[in-house]
DNA sequence: GGATTTTCACAGTT
DNA sequence: CAACTGTGAAAATC
């Protein structure tokens, strides 16, 4: 064998007679020798020589073996990070082949529990170049894997918001500029304790954990998460001197536009090699191949699939652009040609795998295309446009394109809880601040909260806490104080939609980011007398007390800071009210359950200052891409699968049953009553 | 829009 | 040859 085996594959499990369970597309590289040039090389361009002088590498050993070194060192270094978290274990029999990893529910290290790492942690490390490709994920490895990069992506956001709020706290004093690009310091904290993803292999591929349609809104997450390695080059490669033979071999690329010869028609990509560029990004020279142009040839002629990422600008909130991770390509073609500035450009032709899953791309511009749509055009299935009737500033929209329930018509659209009024009348005097001009650093409501806003300027939540103060209507701030974020309504276009799995779930037109005002999850609280009542009926009522406290993990940054303590301040409430949503409800009663949820409660007060009495105000923390289900933790065990508004449904039925009896009771009573005669007897 | 960042690849040196 | 070190590129960000 005298050439390289250039990609190993990685089984982690093997479905015995699977065929279609996975889209990861099986390539066996083509080893051929190496030798000549590529026949688009054009005379003009400088050839970088040494990338074919170097000596081939004595042969590598026989696969078997290699594939086992490999796979217990994958298994090992994977099984440590995730055994930190305490929800996964390698099992004791695995199969030393197939480096199988499987999560298991282990009793003395409940997931949650958080390692302090020491400060200063490991030594900066290199990326590793051994090219693995995993196969055949398990569905509880595939989960277990999402959880690793869900906890990864919430450290990653929650650090920031929390940076970013420090920054705020004295941007009067002069704030050097490298603390600004808070994304990069976050990236490099967090590469200081090791936090970065997949760092000893490189990954070809799809990434664990990684779906089709995830959202970043900063090239350094793509790195932390390990989807593309590069801060701001667009191809990422392993580089010829770390390959075997001397070879780069590209692994992933972002479109995003900068290059003015891209052609992008989803499926289809004309990609521009980089390079040539002045520092206002226009074609000044001719492109060579090297580094991540030759990368991306190699790809082609190895046949190894390149994951594609495109940066899309985003009409939405601060970053002005989003990457949407769209799955695998395959390099079908490359020339070298005359680009609109004159110069030569290295082309290449990519070309998506069949069966991935819709593109993130596309569903981001589908709902923007619903922004300006005629009425008539809208796609079957919508129901109403607007659920809340204008009751919110941005509609509510309900769809259906399963079957004729239209449940949630029949329900009064309640746009913020009602609480008792015994409630309002303790101590309303005297709570507000008195901030005439609008809060800054100091005001009484910060004070409440600790001295801080609980939000940065943009209204992302700076961590969670076990309630916050917002300004309120006793306060003389303006209503545009940065302090009321969760008053303010909804921000995103939301949608409740018949859903064959979980019965209703609700989903977003827009991308919602991490750390974001979702909306108020409402109802009628009741007295104590009056949910009594309501229990004796055996109806089911919401008991708030019974989210768990997932606000915590909102801005744990323990691993960050060792001396990091959790906020406990204002202590947590206690919560012994139950709320009715069985007239009155709004979007939030859609939700579903989920034990890994990307929206938490966060219990609020502003408009009294009932401590027992807090609005459960909901909050995403994670950046959830439009049309994913938003999904909450009901405190249900994870056999649950129903839903809230699944058991709610039900009530409906006993309800109206019993109001149907009652009816009918009195109907007889009248009747006995005027006519005298008796109607089914003497019951009545 | 320019200044300011980081990371990575690469090449040369110790 | 492994380990540094310095340089330059890079579709980033504010």
């Amino acid at each position: 064998m005298d050439s390289i085996v250039p990609c190993l594959e990685l089984n982690l499990y093997t479905e015995p007679n699977s065929s279609s369970s996975i889209n990861t597309p099986k390539i066996t590289p083509k080893i051929e020798p190496f030798d000549e040039h590529p026949p688009f090389l054009p005379p003009t361009t400088h050839l970088p020589t040494h990338q074919y002088r170097i000596a081939r590498p004595p042969p590598k050993p026989e696969v078997s073996s290699e594939f086992n070194r490999i796979s217990e060192l994958f298994r090992s270094t994977f099984a440590q990070r995730l055994q930190k978290y305490g929800d996964v274990a390698v099992l004791p029999d695995a199969d030393p082949n197939s480096g199988a990893i499987v999560p298991c529910n282990n009793p003395e290290t409940q997931a949650g529990n958080v390692v302090i790492s020491p400060r200063g942690g490991r030594k900066q490390d290199q990326r590793s170049s051994e090219l693995v490709r995993v196969t055949d994920l398990r569905p509880e490895a595939h989960r277990c894997f999402r959880g690793e990069i869900r906890r990864t992506r919430l450290l990653f956001d929650s650090l920031r918001a929390f940076l970013i709020a420090d920054i705020e706290k004295d941007r009067d004093s002069l704030t050097p500029q490298r603390w600004r690009r808070v994304d990069l310091k976050v990236a490099q904290l967090m590469k200081n304790q090791g936090l970065w993803l997949y760092r000893d292999k490189r990954i070809v591929g799809a990434i664990p954990g990684v779906s089709i349609g995830d959202v970043f809104f900063f090239r350094m997450e793509l790195c932390v998460v390990g989807l593309h390695g590069q801060a701001q080059a667009g191809i990422d490669y392993v580089p010829a001197s770390q390959s075997s033979n001397g070879e780069p071999v590209a692994t992933s690329i972002i479109v995003s536009g900068g290059y003015e010869d891209d052609e992008d028609a989803g499926d289809v990509i004309i990609y521009t090699g980089h390079g040539g560029q002045d520092k206002h990004s226009r074609q000044v020279v001719h492109q060579k191949l090297e580094c991540g142009n030759l990368a991306l040839e190699r790809s082609m002629h190895y046949g190894i699939e390149v994951r594609v990422i495109r940066g899309i600008k985003y009409e939405g909130r601060a970053p002005g652009k989003v990457y949407v991770y769209d799955g695998l390509y395959r390099v079908t073609d490359t020339w070298f040609d005359v680009g609109k500035s004159g110069f030569g450009v290295y082309k290449f032709k990519l070309v998506r795998f069949e069966n991935q899953g819709q593109m993130g791309s596309v569903v981001l511009k589908f709902v923007e295309s619903l922004r300006t749509l005629q009425l008539d055009a809208w796609p079957k299935g919508y129901v109403s446009l607007d659920l809340s009737s204008k009751k919110e500033n941005m509609p509510v929209f309900f769809f259906n394109d399963i079957d004729e329930d239209h449940e949630p018509l029949y329900y009064q659209y309640l746009t913020t809880t009602r609480f008792p009024l015994h409630v309002y009348d303790r101590g309303a005097k005297g709570i507000g601040c008195d901030c005439v001009g609008g809060c800054l650093d100091v005001c009484s409501c910060a004070n409440k909260n600790g001295g801080e806003f609980a939000y940065d300027l943009n209204g992302i939540l700076v961590r969670g806490k076990p309630l916050i103060f917002e300004c309120g209507p006793h306060c003389q701030c303006p209503p545009t104080c940065r302090n009321r974020v969760s008053q303010k309504g909804l921000r995103n276009r939301l949608e409740v939609f018949r859903s064959r799995e979980t019965g209703w779930g609700v989903r977003s037109l827009d991308v919602i980011q991490a750390g974001s005002f979702i909306c108020e999850f409402t109802g009628i609280v009741l007295t104590q007398e009056q949910a009594e009542i309501f229990t004796m009926n055996g109806d089911s009522l919401v008991h708030p007390s019974r989210f768990p406290g997932r606000w915590a993990e909102w801005g744990d940054l323990s691993q960050i800071f060792s001396d990091y303590v959790r906020p406990a301040y204002p202590s947590t409430p206690p919560l012994d009210f139950a709320m009715d949503v069985s007239r009155m409800r709004n979007v939030a009663c859609y939700m579903s359950h989920s034990s890994s949820p990307n929206v938490i409660v966060q219990l609020v007060l502003f408009d009294h200052n009932n401590i027992s009495f807090p609005h459960l105000m909901l909050f995403a923390i994670e950046n959830i891409p439009p049309m994913r289900e938003l999904s909450l933790d009901y405190g249900m065990t994870d056999e649950w699968t129903g839903k809230l508004s699944d058991t709610l449904y039900a009530k409906e039925l006993r309800m109206a049953q019993q109001f149907l009896l009652i009816l009918l009771n009195l109907v007889v009573a009248l009747c006995r009553q005027k006519f005298g005669i008796c109607v089914f007897g003497s019951r009545f």
